[in-house]
DNA sequence: AATGAGGCCTGGTTGC
DNA sequence: TGCAACCAGGCCTCAT
């Protein structure tokens, strides 16, 4: 499932083979893709055709392609199961939801770029920007979308100060993209293991040393996983070029219930949480003693 | 206002 | 073997 280090590897993809290239055509495959876009997916085709992509940025599991228009961007989200890829044809692509015809500025062939969905949970649209909190200008559907651990004026002092001023489990916290992009279930998981906490204490209960130690944790985590080039199950998360990432192989508790616990060895149990699940060692990540 | 439940999706797996 | 039920979890909407 892309989280933040598939959707940095998504995003380096898109920087190699769709920065620097005109936008020759675009079709819209699939009308769900662009249920973001105010006026649907003629819209999204109208905006976008003749511009040229001048460079790739992300928040959180949010990517936007600027373009040669300062005030239109195309911001895409993955969901569960986006992929961009590059060239091939659609019967390659079976669950092809987009397609650019991408004309290179000098010397390079054209390719087509491919947006793939199974699921379609991911969209893309074309909008202008606004400015978030902090001042800074992101697309409009990214307003209200806080900044990542990965971004440098990311900061944790501020952040943990919010979090200890609500009140939810902190495994519920960790996956709020208002209060801190880019953490997923399974990043969630394994910084939460890596802190030692247990996903259902309250974030009103923690210290403040805690927090900042949960933070820091999951920072680590994925930059880990960013380094192995992502976390892949299946075909569902690969890069531009269809390849997969290798961090499957370095989480200790996501997808692993009743196998040992790699620090303690106790059984890693499975929780239903909501519509999803809970990963999490009963030996090294208690419970408080009282009710919390 | 903050919190939490339900909804949108499809393909692979599981169980009968 | 065939079919139905279940599962995965991203973000959004809506009810409390």
């Amino acid at each position: 499932m892309p989280e933040l280090p598939e959707v940095e590897v998504v995003r380096r993809g898109l920087a190699e083979h769709f920065v620097g290239r005109l936008v020759g055509g675009v079709a819209v495959l699939h009308a769900r893709t662009a249920r973001r876009q105010e006026a649907g997916a003629t819209q999204f085709e109208a905006l976008l055709t003749g511009r040229t992509f001048t460079g790739a940025r992300r928040r959180g599991k949010f990517l936007w392609l600027a373009t040669d228009d300062a005030d239109l961007v195309m911001t895409a989200h993955l969901g569960m199961s986006g992929q961009f890829r590059i060239d091939g044809d659609a019967a390659d692509h079976r669950h092809a939801r987009a397609r650019f015809d991408l004309v290179p500025t000098a010397g390079l062939r054209p390719t087509t770029g491919w947006f793939l969905d199974q699921r379609t949970f991911g969209w893309l649209a074309v909008t202008g920007l606004v400015a978030d909190p902090t001042g800074e200008l992101v697309p409009t559907p990214v307003m209200g979308i806080a900044r990542d651990p990965f971004d440098p004026a990311f900061d944790v002092a501020t952040t943990a100060r919010l979090i200890r001023r609500r009140r939810v489990e902190v495994k519920r916290l960790l996956l709020d993209q208002s209060v801190v992009a880019g953490i997923g279930n399974i990043y969630a998981d394994e910084a939460l293991w890596l802190a030692g906490v247990y996903p259902r204490r309250r974030t009103d209960r923690l210290s403040a040393r805690t927090v900042r130690e949960i933070l820091g944790c999951a920072t680590e985590v994925m930059s880990q996983a960013l380094a192995a080039g992502g976390t892949s199950f299946d075909a569902l998360y690969v890069d531009v070029n269809g390849a997969s990432g290798y961090f499957s192989r370095g989480l200790a508790v996501y997808g692993r219930a009743g196998q040992p616990c790699p620090r303690c060895g106790v059984p890693i149990v499975r929780e239903a949480f909501g519509n999803r699940s809970s990963h999490f060692c009963p030996g090294c990540q208690r419970p408080p003693r009282r009710a919390d």
